[in-house]
DNA sequence: ACAAACTTTCATTTATTTTTGAAAGTTTAA
DNA sequence: TTAAACTTTCAAAAATAAATGAAAGTTTGT
């Protein structure tokens, strides 16, 4: 496989991975796209090898930012903005799972203290109800704490033992 | 809030969560519904208490059976089917991470493997491509084995263990 | 202060995903 | 073997999400 190939091979399939996994597709490629590249890249450099436009090109590179994925680069001289992406991936993991983790875990989890502490009658169907929801609770709580000390712990001594550990 | 308000208000939630992460959205409130309930449900209770069409109805059961998180169950004297959801959170936790693993990662590792081998000319470009594909490689791995092991340990003594450390 | 060079926004269009429902298929009891 | 009672399939419709692009906004050098 020749270089331009694969480079190309990675974007489109970083972006089918990304819709799979709620993030969608032009937001993927650019991240996969920056990643690869070796140095920061203008809007329209971007807009070119995607094939995508101004507006599209602008939004997600703005939601990048906002995950703090990637970042506006100035270069002496230049008026355009360049932009690259985090490359250290502990570094990477540890943003995106802050980000899920606010955006999405938090407020499920508010929303599973609110179901869990309705005043439970008698029916049994209530009571495993109030049961099943606090446990799922529980879970996510413990689950969601789990992932903040992995990505927190992931590049120390500790968690090179864990992980030795667990191997 | 009284009980069918709560017992909606999770439905609908986890319907919009599982968006998110990229499942849809009427497998997710099914799957809820299912998790929630504390005898089996046949298909025309799913139907009817989520509004939505026997094929829908239909297909997602099929999916979340397939996913192996939903049961049939069959009532003796009776001709329809019912279902249930897996409730051990563990149980679940385990299958759903198996499941993403074989569906999403392990394409991702694939293509990842075919793109950091291609022949490295001598360009900063290529080499950079190269190096940052090969090191994702390795760190998508690495993550997907860790969530194998957590899963596989989590009702154990070591993974106790390695939580309580962690925390 | 101005205008050139750029970026952002958002109403509209386009693409993708999900849902429907009628027809086809299957199972079971008599 | 038949037909009633159910489930599944899939082409078409509907709903949802993403992309476009022109207009509005911003920044910077002179």
């Amino acid at each position: 496989m020749e270089f331009k190939e694969a480079k190309n091979k990675f974007v489109q399939s970083w972006g089918a991975l990304g819709s799979q996994w709620g993030i969608n597709k032009t937001m993927a490629q650019i991240h996969a796209l920056l990643m690869v590249s070796n140095e920061p890249v203008s809007m329209e450099d971007i807009m070119e090898e995607l094939q995508i436009s101004r507006g599209n090109t602008s939004m997600n590179l703005k939601a990048l930012m906002d995950w703090g994925i990637v970042y506006k680069e100035y270069k002496s001289g230049e008026r355009r903005e360049f932009f690259t992406a985090e490359k250290d991936l502990d570094e990477l993991a540890v943003k995106i799972s802050r980000e899920r983790s606010k955006r999405e875990i938090k407020p499920a989890l508010k929303i599973l203290k609110e179901v869990s502490t309705i005043e439970a009658k008698d029916s049994a169907e209530e009571k495993h109800f109030v049961d099943q929801t606090s446990k799922l609770y529980d879970f996510v709580l413990k689950a969601d704490n789990m992932l903040d000390k992995i990505t927190e712990f992931n590049e120390n001594w500790l968690g090179r033992l864990v992980l030795k550990i667990m191997k």
